[in-house]
DNA sequence: CTCGTTATTAGATATTTGTCAAATCTCGTG
DNA sequence: CACGAGATTTGACAAATATCTAATAACGAG
């Protein structure tokens, strides 16, 4: 499951590597992490994840979410499917009806991902 | 200047409004806050706020970033404006030269939407 | 003022994505 | 099993956008 992806790697060394360094690796994290955020970086889904934040465990269906957003059910439905496969909301089956309800932990993580944390005593070029 | 959006209201009465409550306002909020995310929601985007994280005050010219990301100037420029107006970057002239660097505060804030709060003692339906 | 360097804008194109209507699937009940 | 309520998928379409090349602007040096 998701790791934390801060902006700036605090376990690196001093400071930062020098521009154009290629490394590869901080494109891997920062698809990882664009992905992410353009999951949540919708008014729609900003708007279902608002309603959900309103209290632990509050939950939401398809057709709830269409009549919040004024949006067909097929929309509103995508847009949670969206939100789940970033792993921002997590559903829960009871007979025909399906809830959804918010990953705190997920969301929390990805507040995280931009708390950047900047030394003052660095040694960049 | 951008006032602190958090995904939910600290200061609202006891606890959420129920779902279908048109109201408007959260619509403007989430559309403003889908804005900016959506500014930092692209690889290439995230690369260059990771690089500018690395220390205080890192800078960065348009050439860099187009070396960085491996695209042209005029990409890398539009990575940048788009930053920019997102009010996550800010340019600094130099003769021919325009450093960019971050907005720390803005992206700290938009990292403090994210912090969900969320009360257990609810009254939701 | 003319040239070289750096930055920016304009126009074109391909991809992504938000939206809807219609079709299909899931599940409990009679 | 056949039906109804709700959820999901599919296909189509329009709007947004990432990218490029080529053209234009901003600036300091000579």
């Amino acid at each position: 499951m998701p790791r934390a992806l801060p902006l700036i790697n605090t376990t690196a060394p001093v400071c930062c590597s020098p521009i154009g360094e290629p490394s590869d690796a901080p494109a891997a994290d920062a698809l990882q992490i664009a992905t992410r955020l353009k999951a949540l970086a919708d008014p729609s889904r900003i708007r279902i994840v608002q309603d959900l934040a309103c209290c632990e465990g509050h939950e939401m269906t398809t057709s709830e979410a269409s009549a919040l957003l004024s949006v067909s059910e097929a929309t509103a439905n995508h847009h949670l499917k969206r939100l789940q496969k970033a792993g921002i909301l997590a559903p829960r089956r009871d007979a025909q009806k399906v809830y959804y309800h918010l990953d705190l932990d997920a969301l929390r993580q990805l507040g995280a991902v931009l708390q950047v944390r900047c030394s003052a005593n660095c040694h960049c070029a």
